[in-house]
DNA sequence: GCATTATCCTACTAAATTAATAGGGTAAGT
DNA sequence: ACTTACCCTATTAATTTAGTAGGATAATGC
């Protein structure tokens, strides 16, 4: 399952993609126009400006913007610092690999080698689709 | 994330459906096998045969074994019975479908039009993947 | 320079989910 | 009868997720 972090912080990304000029936009705008509770928000857009999505400005016409144009986005880097993983178990994670305790062998894992496929579909979505995509729906 | 039931769910099947004939496998022998907890393996095979996936024999000599070929199971059915909802969001889900609280059109929104691809790219792998293909592993 | 605005940041708490355990009940076979 | 092994409910422990609290810091404008 998707955790709400992750769909409130697309949200958002795609909200300050859909902006005609790139000013700083409030979290409190985000917050009311996307349904969000504002706290939440602000750890959310925090973490994204941490690694480098996001700009910020403080004070008054303050907010956060995108550091880059969304079409240089890609997904799989919102996914990855919002979700984490986006395989299934972690010994098929590309970015936050980790062995099983239970498999002796990975290779003779049934669910290992179904889970690579799941994986590498579901990468494929995401290496293919830019923020800017997301922006235009 | 795939949760232990799931994960451990199917590899008792796949070790089900690695038995030469279909007599029963009893829980402590699967338990054994695959390094899962008896207990906590028993309650997942019980929720397997209420859902028509496996039969049960009591007494000495008892145990679990697949009602079906390994090859009329798709994997779409065992998901959803162990693991729940295939999507990633219960507004694209087709048999779990719920509404999402915050969002005030769906086709507008961009989580939303993500995950349907995401779903459909998952759905593919699981219905064109029976427990016999995981057997062969 | 002071008030206002809005991000920054740590810590905490509440709720939900997942994983696992306990313990006795029930049916089948010998 | 006795043993074996599934049946079933309830409970607990651990983890993760979601959200809250409250103040610190920095920029702007009068």
């Amino acid at each position: 399952m998707l955790s709400k972090k992750t769909k409130y912080g697309i949200k958002a990304l795609t909200f300050l993609g859909r902006q005609e000029d790139n000013t700083p936009v409030a979290i409190a705008s985000i917050s009311k126009s996307e349904n969000i509770s504002l706290k939440f928000l602000e750890s959310i857009l925090l973490t994204l400006r941490k690694n480098g999505i996001l700009g910020s400005k403080k004070g008054k016409g303050g907010g956060y913007y995108l550091l880059k144009s969304p079409s240089e986005i890609p997904m799989t880097a919102i996914m990855r610092i919002l979700e984490g993983p986006i395989s299934m178990v972690p010994c098929v994670s590309l970015n936050f690999y980790e062995k099983c305790d239970d498999c002796p062998d990975e290779n003779a894992c049934a669910v290992h080698n179904l889970m690579i496929q799941v994986r590498d579909n579901t990468l494929d979505v995401f290496r293919n689709t830019s923020l800017a995509d997301l922006c235009n729906c």
